[in-house]
DNA sequence: GCGACAG
DNA sequence: ATCTTGTCGC
């Protein structure tokens, strides 16, 4: 997909809002994916204090059903934006966007750290690289940005309630794992809202994240601590 | 006007 | 997001 410079870094927030609104009227909510073979999950990781607002960004790609790494790619980029709740897409997405082009061969499917269409703007982070990339994908959020449970949600594993705003149903509250916070999860792009849950609940492996995204954050991790790495160490 | 507010 | 070891509980 080809779209103006503007809409991936714009240059202010008006101008952000904006590109929003018009990638949310490109969100798809049915699902449009073919064979799922490759997931992939992106995440970014930051450093505390960085003056020079460098923003690591990991995608990792597994295989399916194996939930195995096979492949993974970063890029490190300065942020553009700020960190302002409603707009992350734009200070991540770039440098989401540099790491996803330096993979051989692309996920199917890609779970993102944060809301799809779970957003006020129905463009959340998923949403936003989905469209971007054209690809399906799911957004996984460890806390609400817009909305409420609606319903006391089950202790048990796989205990799931809608995630409610403005008497609509956004996506879906998830508990993966018992006495650990539930997830939020909403479709991102090309996913619909059940399938979105089904494929969290297929890639998890007794964590509270889903492998992709949960692999996604240690590799980010990684690079940012690789990152001003002079020398190694090694034994005397 | 006030509080809330993904990562 | 990031800072951090041990520790309490299942």
């Amino acid at each position: 997909m080809d779209l103006p410079p503007d809409w991936i870094d714009p240059p202010d927030l008006a101008t952000a809002r904006a590109a929003q609104m018009a990638l949310a009227a490109r969100v798809v909510t049915e699902d449009a994916l073919g064979p799922v073979r490759l997931i992939g999950g992106v995440d970014i990781s930051n450093t505390r204090f960085d003056p020079e607002n460098l923003v690591f960004a990991a995608v990792v790609v597994l295989n399916w059903p194996g939930l195995e790494v096979v492949a993974s790619a970063s890029a490190v980029r300065r942020a553009t934006m700020p960190y302002i709740p409603g707009f992350l897409g734009f200070r991540e997405v770039p440098a989401l966007l540099e790491a996803w082009a330096k993979l051989g061969e692309r996920p199917d499917l890609v779970l993102v750290d944060g809301h799809g269409v779970a957003h006020p703007r129905g463009l959340g982070i998923a949403s936003h690289l989905g469209v971007v990339l054209d690809v399906p994908s799911i957004g996984v959020a460890k806390s609400p940005l817009v909305g409420r449970p609606e319903g006391e949600l089950g202790a048990e594993p796989g205990a799931a309630v809608p995630l409610a705003w403005k008497g609509r149903a956004l996506g879906t509250v998830l508990r993966t794992r018992c006495r650990s916070n539930p997830l939020y999860i909403s479709p991102g792009h090309r996913v619909s809202p059940t399938a979105a849950v089904e494929w969290v609940q297929r890639c998890g492996t007794g964590y509270r994240l889903p492998e992709p995204t949960r692999q996604a954050h240690l590799a980010a991790n990684v690079a940012r601590r690789a990152h001003g790495v002079v020398k190694p160490e090694g034994p005397e």
